[in-house]
DNA sequence: TAATCGCTTTCCATCTTGGAAAGTGAAGGA
DNA sequence: TCCTTCACTTTCCAAGATGGAAAGCGATTA
């Protein structure tokens, strides 16, 4: 069987809410993404800056209502780093079907 | 949407590739656990501890061939909290379902 | 009695994740 | 112009997770 593999940028429980809302959406919103991750300005500053310097994610800044708003979205690298890792989740899950079907 | 809860004990991919191991049969060796995951024999016994600590693995010693061996399988627990995981795995990528189709 | 096997425990280093608080640049008000 | 606010960003710090090496330990063999 071939082993699975899963993205350590993608893994930890913040970065998979944050991916999910991006592979949904075409950008997002800073503060809605504090909002649904639920931590603080500065820890989502942070997995945002990580995503960006894996080059999974862009940041961009522009002015709504006259105050600055930063969007993330996912770069094409991103956006395939994260069907793969959808991939691999699948896979194992599957590989656990029969055992958890009895449950 | 209800949210999706990931099980602590059982993130890790080291405790994922335990529990898919013990999931699809009735209890495996040390040994053999110690060569899927890839890690040293204390690694491996604090993951295990860390489980049964959790209540969700139950370790059985047992000679064989004169030497001790310890059998690790899961508790009735164990096997639920991780079909609940892998659903909210599921539950993860059906989610995203539609975003990674397009690639 | 000594050595080996099969873990377990201790010790230690590193990485990750998190929050609080200070810092920064742009925009708005006095 | 100076001060404040907003929307993040960076720094500082604490806690927990994860990993290996090495020592420990009980049960066999030699």
């Amino acid at each position: 069987m071939t082993p699975i593999v899963l993205d350590a940028q993608l893994h930890a429980p913040a970065r998979l809410q944050i991916a999910t809302v991006l592979a949904n959406a075409d950008s997002a919103e800073f503060s809605r993404l504090r909002e649904i991750t639920g931590v603080s300005d500065s820890v989502l500053s942070k997995h945002l800056s990580a995503l960006v310097e894996a080059g999974y994610v862009r940041l961009t800044k522009s002015a709504l209502d006259g105050r600055q708003r930063t969007w993330a979205s996912f770069t094409r690298a991103g956006r395939k780093a994260f069907a793969a890792h959808m991939r691999a989740l699948q896979a194992l899950v599957a590989s656990a079907e029969q055992a958890i079907a009895a449950e």
